[in-house]
DNA sequence: CTGAATCCAGATGGATACTG
DNA sequence: CAGTATCCATCTGGATTCAG
């Protein structure tokens, strides 16, 4: 019996350290927006993101891709141009994201309806 | 056909915002953590919260619940005793986020795998 | 065009001590 | 027991400037 509680606590910490692994590649202020962005036009240039996701700095912009292509999440291709132009696309894995993507908007807008429109 | 296009981005923009509404409500350090302790048990006072999330300050613990209350995702209940003791549990609404919880349990793991054990 | 570097304000979070 | 208060270090993110 106390076998089976520990190992039905070490499950829920296994459940606990997988959702705080997508919840880190998902944080970040701009993260999801810049996902959109991309995933909304299957590949997209640093500026046109820069022009989607309203109220982000190049700063930022540049950070968290970097973040999303360490966590291979976009794909990042220099482009031969003159001056340079560097395009960004989902990868394989960040398609999978949509799936929660979507079950995020679904609860968020369920949420905004019961706390703010209240 | 531009005011399909315009349409089309009026719809990303509301889901964005939508998303981002989960993130707010889901992020911070704990929270994550401490739902999984409260549903997990059904009711849990704070101190067994406490000992439950593993690092977590009574201060951070304080003030993450209290979010989580605002955001009536969990109910806080005040039990008559000598002292006091808290009982937290998941509202209706907090419950229905064990949904994206799983979804995100699930996803973290095939993340996981990808990223770090490469 | 695509960033990197710098500076700086405000938010976040830990440690500790204290209260009803 | 269940928080609150205080102090302080670190992190986050914005504005601006510079560089390849």
């Amino acid at each position: 019996m106390k076998c089976a509680i520990t190992e039905f606590q070490q499950e829920q910490k296994k459940r606990m350290r997988s959702v705080q692994d997508a919840m880190d590649a998902l944080s970040g202020k701009w993260k999801i927006a810049i996902i959109s962005s991309i995933c909304c036009y299957g590949k997209r240039r640093f500026s046109d993101i820069l022009n989607d996701v309203e109220g982000v700095s190049n700063r930022m912009l540049s950070k968290e891709l970097k973040e999303l292509e360490l966590n291979q999440l976009v794909k990042r291709t220099v482009l031969p141009t003159q001056p340079i132009t560097v395009e960004y696309e989902l990868t394989e894995h960040g398609n999978t994201l949509q799936r929660i993507i979507s079950e995020l908007s679904d609860w968020g807008t369920v949420h905004r309806n019961k706390i703010i429109g209240k």
